[in-house]
DNA sequence: ACGCGCGAG
C-alpha cells in the first residue's frame, strides 16, 4: 500500500476566506476546552471554541449586506447550529419574521433544533422549533425553525411567497437531493418576485390586508397561480443562504447571480489515505484482507467498512468469523455489526454501543454510514470505492440499482468518517490514479429518477413551463416529457400542459406519488375508498415483511395468514386491519406506550417491519385527513372486493400485463417482457391479467405488489388509454 | 425461486 496524504479535491478560489485556509490548525484533542461546571456553561464555553464563534460579526455583516450569500463550511464548523443563532441576534426576526433552516433528513432536522433550543435555554417549540411530516414542534412564538427541504416545499403551495421567513438557509447542498433542487429553483423565483414587489408598491401600509387576501386564498384549490395573481403584493426581500459543504461553491454561485461565496474553516481531525498498487479484482475479498491487516497490525480504534447491501453485509460478515476462528486465541477479539437501513431499529442500535473491554469493533455498512448516521469511535475506514445507486431509464420507465463507483467528493466524505475524534486512516481498495479518473461529485438525484412528482408541484406552484424552468441542473427533456406524458395519461393536466381542474390540483395537494393520488381520487367513486386509503399508505412504505434468513419458513408461514388468492392489494389491507384489531383490543388498559410497544412484539412475531408497518399507520392517519378535507367520499366497499379491484384496474391501468405461453407476462403499455417477483402472493397462481405497481430490474425484470384483473376492465375504465389501442 | 443504497411529503 502507499501513502498519500494529498486527498483534497481542487480548492476553487472563494472571493476571499473568513479565516484564511493557511491559518488552519488541526485541533488535538487536548485543545478541546476543558470542560467544567454546569451544563450551561459547559454548552457556552463549546460554543465559543467553534470555528464559526470567531466570526459572528463579518458573517452578520455579509448576509445585511448580500441577499444571496453562499457559505462553504466544512464538517465542524458549528454553521448548522451557530448562523441562525446569530441572525436572531443580529436582528433578522424583527415583525415576527421567522429564520428557517432545511435538512435533507428528518433525524437532522429534529437533533439540531433540540441542541440549539438547549443553547439558547429555551423550550422546544417555543422560540427554536422543528417542523417534519407528522410533527411540527412550533408555535407562534418561534423564530428559528430547521425543518426538511420536502416540507418547505410542501409549504410553499400554501404560501406561496414564503411570506413568513425573513431567511431561508438551505443547508447540506451539496447533497443535491432532488428536494434541494427543487427549493433552490423556487426560492430563487420567490426571492425575485418578493424583490419586485418593493420595486413596485411603495404603500408599505397595504401590506397586512393584502397578506390576509392571501391567506384566505391558501384555501382556494382553484387557484391556478397564486405567484401570479399576488404580484404586486408588498413583502420585505427574502434573505437567502446556501450552505454547502463541498469545497466547489461556484456552481451556487453562478447559479446565483454571481453571489458571494465565504469559506469557514471546520474542525476535523487529518485522515492518511492509503491507496493499493494494483486495482484489486474483487473488492470483498480486499476488504477481508484490510480487516484483518489493520486487527492484526493497528493500535486500537474501531474499524468502518462501505458495502454495496444488506446480501453483501451479510456474507461478508460470515467470511469475517470464519477466518477469525482460524487464528490464534490472544488475536480473536473482534466484533462485527452490521448496519443498514431495513434493519430493525433494535439491532442497529448495536452499531452504536462500545465494543466489550479488549474488543475491536468492525461495522459493516451501506452509505446509511455516509451521512444519516455518525457512529462514535471509528479510526479506521475501507473504502471498496463503489456503491449501490439508483439509476432511471427515461425511454423504458424503468429504475434499477446497480453497482457503480463512488465520486471523489463521496471517497472524500468516507474517509472523514475516520477524523471525527482523532487523527485517522483510510484504506481506499483502489490505486490513486483510479481516484483520479472517478467524477468529481455524484450525479444529482433529479437527474436520476421520475420527475412525475416533481413537474406536479411546479405546476400547482404555477411553474407552467417546466423545460424553460430554470433548474441548478436540468433534467433531460426525455425525463421531463415522459413525466409530462404519465401525468396527462393519469388527467392531472390538460392537452395544453396546464393543471387539470379539480383532478390536478386535487393531486398535487396530496402528499403522495401521482399514481397513488389519482387512486385515492378514483376510490371515492368507486364506494372503496376506505380499502384505497388503507392500500396506498402500505404501497407507499418498503418492505413490510421482514424475512430473515435464519427463520425463513417461519417468516413465509406468518405470511399466509394474511395472505389473498387475488393479489398482493388486499394482502397488504389485511395485515393492516389485522394490526389495527390487534390495537383496538389492546388499547382499553394500556397508556400509548405501552400499546406501542406490544403492536411491536405482535409485528415481530408475525415477521412484519414494525418500523414500516407505523410509517403506514402515519401516513394511512395523515392522508385519510387530506382526503376528508378535499370533500372526497370516505366509504367501505365492504367484502365487494371486486369493487375494489375494478378501482384497482382503474388506477394503474399504465401499468397492466399479460400472461404470455411461457408463463412470463407482456407489460401493456411498453410491451416489455416481465416476471413475477417471488416475493408475491401470486407468484404460483399465474392469474391471465394482473396490474402492479412496481417494476424493478435486477436479474430479470420483476414486478411487484400485483393483483388479479380482468382484461376486458381495461378498455372499460380506461377508454382513454386502451380504447384506440385495441 | 428472489434479495431492495439512502432520503422526503
Amino acid at each position: 500500500m502507499t501513502n498519500n496524504n494529498n486527498n483534497n479535491i481542487p480548492v476553487n478560489e472563494m472571493h476571499w476566506p473568513l479565516v484564511d485556509k493557511a491559518d488552519k490548525k488541526k485541533p488535538k484533542i487536548r485543545d478541546l476546552p476543558y470542560c467544567q461546571g454546569n451544563r450551561k456553561q459547559r454548552l457556552e464555553q463549546q460554543r465559543k471554541a467553534l470555528p464559526i464563534a470567531s466570526v459572528e460579526k463579518r458573517l452578520v455583516e455579509e448576509v445585511q449586506k448580500n441577499d444571496t450569500l453562499i457559505i462553504v463550511g466544512e464538517t465542524g464548523s458549528g454553521k448548522t447550529t451557530q448562523l441562525p443563532q446569530f441572525l436572531l441576534n443580529g436582528g433578522f426576526c424583527h415583525d415576527g419574521k421567522i429564520i428557517g433552516i432545511t435538512q435533507p433528513r428528518r433525524v437532522a432536522a429534529v437533533t439540531v433544533a433540540k441542541r440549539v433550543a438547549e443553547e439558547c435555554g429555551v423550550e422546544l417549540g417555543q422560540k427554536v422549533g422543528y417542523s417534519i411530516r407528522f410533527e411540527d414542534v412550533t408555535s407562534s412564538s418561534t423564530r428559528i425553525k430547521y425543518m426538511t427541504d420536502g416540507l418547505l416545499l410542501r409549504e410553499a403551495l400554501l404560501d406561496p411567497f414564503l411570506s413568513r421567513y425573513s431567511v431561508i438557509i438551505v443547508d447540506e447542498a451539496h447533497e443535491r437531493t432532488i428536494h434541494t433542487d427543487v427549493l433552490l429553483g423556487l426560492l430563487k423565483n420567490v426571492q425575485n418576485a418578493r424583490s419586485r414587489s418593493i420595486n413596485k408598491c411603495l404603500n408599505i401600509e397595504n401590506t397586512e390586508a393584502n397578506y390576509g387576501k392571501l391567506l384566505k386564498r391558501e384555501n382556494d384549490a382553484n387557484c391556478v397561480s397564486i405567484l401570479k395573481r399576488c404580484q404586486g403584493v408588498k413583502f420585505p426581500s427574502l434573505k437567502l443562504i446556501i450552505m454547502s459543504a463541498s469545497l466547489d461553491a461556484r456552481g451556487f454561485s453562478e447559479y446565483f447571480g454571481g453571489a458571494r461565496s465565504v469559506y469557514i474553516q471546520g474542525r476535523q481531525f487529518p485522515v492518511d489515505i492509503f491507496y493499493t498498487h494494483h486495482a484489486e479484482p474483487d473488492y470483498v475479498d480486499a476488504a477481508l484482507i484490510t480487516i484483518f491487516q489493520i486487527h492484526l497490525e493497528e493500535g486500537p480504534g474501531d474499524i468502518l467498512v462501505f458495502l454495496t447491501g444488506q446480501e453483501e453485509i451479510e456474507s461478508v460478515e460470515r467470511l469475517v468469523q470464519e477466518r477469525l476462528r482460524q487464528l490464534p486465541e490472544g488475536s480473536q477479539k473482534l466484533l462485527t455489526v452490521p448496519i443498514f437501513s431495513s434493519l430493525p431499529s433494535e439491532q442497529q442500535m448495536k452499531a452504536f454501543m462500545p465494543a466489550p473491554a479488549g474488543f475491536r469493533k468492525v461495522i459493516l455498512a451501506t452509505n446509511i454510514a455516509e451521512t444519516s448516521v455518525t457512529i462514535p469511535g471509528i479510526k479506521y475506514v475501507i473504502d471498496p470505492g463503489v456503491v449501490k445507486a439508483r439509476t432511471y431509464n427515461a425511454h423504458t420507465g424503468i429504475e434499477s440499482l446497480d453497482i457503480v463507483k463512488t465520486s471523489k467528493a463521496q471517497a472524500l466524505q468516507r474517509s472523514g468518517r475516520a477524523g471525527r475524534e482523532r487523527p485517522g486512516k483510510c484504506f481506499r481498495l483502489y490505486p490513486e490514479s483510479e481516484f483520479g479518473q472517478l467524477a468529481d461529485s455524484t450525479e444529482p438525484e433529479i437527474k436520476r429518477c421520475n420527475l412525475s412528482n416533481v413537474i406536479l408541484q411546479l405546476k400547482a406552484l404555477g411553474v407552467d413551463d417546466i423545460i424553460g424552468f430554470d433548474f441548478l441542473e436540468k433534467p433531460s427533456r426525455m425525463a421531463i416529457v415522459k413525466s409530462l406524458e404519465q401525468l396527462f395519461l393519469l388527467g392531472a393536466i390538460t392537452d395544453d400542459s396546464k393543471l387539470s381542474d379539480p383532478i390536478g390540483h386535487q393531486m398535487a395537494r396530496l402528499p403522495l406519488d401521482p399514481v397513488y393520488s389519482k387512486a385515492l381520487i378514483l376510490a371515492s367513486q368507486f364506494n372503496c375508498l376506505e380499502e384505497m386509503l388503507i392500500a396506498v399508505a402500505m404501497l407507499s412504505v418498503e418492505s413490510i415483511f421482514y424475512t430473515p434468513r435464519e427463520k425463513l419458513e417461519e417468516a413465509r408461514t406468518a405470511m399466509k395468514c394474511f395472505s389473498s388468492p387475488e393479489g398482493d392489494h388486499i394482502t397488504l389491507i389485511n395485515v393492516y386491519r389485522a394490526s389495527d384489531e390487534f390495537v383496538e383490543k389492546i388499547k382499553q388498559g394500556n397508556d400509548k406506550e405501552k400499546t406501542e410497544k406490544k403492536l411491536r412484539k405482535w409485528c415481530k412475531e408475525n415477521f412484519i417491519n414494525s418500523r414500516s408497518l407505523r410509517h403506514a399507520r402515519d401516513i394511512h392517519s395523515q392522508i385519510r385527513r387530506h382526503a376528508e378535507q378535499m370533500g372526497l367520499c370516505v366509504a367501505s366497499c365492504g367484502d365487494d372486493m371486486l369493487q375494489f379491484r375494478r378501482c384497482l384496474a382503474a388506477s394503474f391501468f399504465l401499468n397492466a400485463a399479460l400472461k404470455q405461453p411461457e408463463g412470463t407476462y407482456r407489460a401493456l403499455a411498453s410491451g416489455q417482457s416481465v416476471r413475477i417477483h417471488p416475493s408475491s402472493v401470486l407468484f404460483r397462481t399465474k392469474p391471465e391479467c394482473i396490474i402492479f405497481n412496481e417494476l424493478v430490474q435486477t436479474n430479470h425484470c420483476y414486478i411487484r405488489n400485483i393483483t388479479r384483473i380482468d382484461f376486458l376492465w381495461l378498455p372499460e375504465l380506461a377508454p382513454q388509454y386502451y380504447a384506440v389501442q385495441n
